[in-house]
DNA sequence: CGACACTTTGAAGACGATCAACGCCGGTGG
DNA sequence: CCACCGGCGTTGATCGTCTTCAAAGTGTCG
């Protein structure tokens, strides 16, 4: 039996934001939950574009089919997030991408037009999601420039940094929350490059084995991956981890040393 | 002497779209112009966001400098283009990109706040923003799989494409409208790259001397560049390519051939 | 004419993609 | 229980493309 009512992680979404809890709820119950199974199309590419999608649970898989048959991928989603907000505020002709739920997930979905009156009626939830597709938009750019300067071990090495602080793994280690396939098609590159950059980010402060995440040296990674980034300075996942290092730092020595 | 109100190519823009003569004139009141002579830097890198810019005339280039050395140009806008709209409302610390001008430029800038203002209380305003901002992430994002699946050579020859739409320049010839310097590392590659293509892309439909450009095939370009690409069929710059052709042929012929 | 910015051309090298083979594992069916 | 299979990942060898470094050509402007 599910809840009527979105679970935390979406009522607390920034989205929602400076709404006042009655608004943000009514806003919600607009929207219809549906159930996703694994491997199962969310939405099509060229498909028109009929609603606007909370992931409320699960994982959702963005990518295009190129003309040589590869499939490149444009982002992953997981529970929190939002898709289409641009295609449905640009009103473009059809979606842009194809949507698969690489797990199985839950998304709560609401129809163009409710997400147009909306902005259109609450001016807060109007520059709530133009803060969200700016940032996106930000994003989007600082990963093409990645894509563009950076070596595959470079972007990989970024790319850990980056797991670690979205879903909040401990970088003393942690597993690959999908498949090597879906990351490295993610980053753009082939398979074989990816795991080939694997074993040599040995050198460079990251071990992996397996599914296995190990990050042994946080100041090598940065000194390998921000010193290839324009953006240095203001990196915030460095930054993010940084500070996750030193508050397992301090939180192994108020426990003196040796835990077990 | 310079007008007091904004020239045609500002007041038309779809920003201002549905706003009404009179209150697109008073907001664009707000505005303070501002000359911009070659060579001259709007905001650099870091500065903190203090304005929106409309660009009025001239072109401005985005660029960001690599820590070796290099310069990658994000974009690079001209008249009736808008700058930072997505710096303000994504209410990042700095700029992202330093910006300077390529040739005398004039701007109409208006501080952050009067933008944040204007979305909150003109929601046709504010689905405007939206729609540019989700427009240019959308670009950003197609860009970013230019760069990813096409060669050089590919790259180039969509360039030209869009050259001759935005600028509305003749296939049959056109100048460059800026260096080639410029436009190599507003493509992603070395300007070494850049001149070595220019020279292959005979052989695909385009034919470059020194500023000079003809498309001299456009259904060669379009097998060679659209069938790269996985938007294909919504590839609205080839499509407006094709218009232009067929417009000029049906010009032709109601001239009845030989013009001059 | 000479200085300088811009562009072209050549040769070498680095990097990632591609093709091919193999190892590993979980499931299915005899 | 074992044989077979398919999905997934690793490893090796080769190849094409783009970058890099170096040098020379073109143009403009004082």
């Amino acid at each position: 039996m599910l809840p009527i009512i979105a679970p935390d992680n979406v009522r607390f979404m920034p989205l929602f934001a400076g709404l006042g809890e009655h608004d943000r709820d009514m806003l919600l119950k607009s929207g219809r939950q549906r159930q996703l199974p694994r491997g199962h199309l969310l939405f099509a590419h060229t498909d028109p574009v009929t609603h606007f999608y909370l992931i409320m649970r699960g994982t959702v898989q963005l990518f295009r089919a190129t003309p040589d048959g590869h499939e490149k991928t444009i982002a992953v989603a997981t529970s929190g997030q939002t898709l289409c907000e641009d295609e449905v505020m640009d009103a473009c002709r059809g979606h842009r991408t194809n949507a698969v739920a690489v797990e199985d997930s839950t998304v709560l979905e609401f129809p163009v037009a409710w997400l147009k009156e909306t902005a259109k009626t609450h001016s807060t939830f109007a520059l709530n999601l133009l803060s969200l597709i700016s940032n996106r938009a930000h994003l989007a750019e600082v990963e093409a420039e990645h894509q563009a300067t950076m070596s595959a071990a470079q972007l990989v090495a970024c790319f850990m940094q980056r797991l670690c602080v979205l879903y909040d793994f401990s970088p003393k280690g942690f597993d690959l929350p999908y498949s090597k396939t879906l990351i490295a098609s993610r980053l753009g590159m082939e398979l074989e490059t990816f795991s080939r950059t694997l074993v040599k980010l040995r050198d460079h402060g990251i071990t992996i084995q397996g599914n296995r995440v190990v990050i042994t040296d946080l100041a090598r990674v940065a000194e390998y991956v921000c010193s290839a980034c324009s953006i240095s300075g203001e990196c915030t996942t460095h930054q993010a981890m940084e500070k996750k290092v030193s508050e397992i730092a301090s939180s192994k020595s108020s426990t003196s040393s040796k835990p077990i």
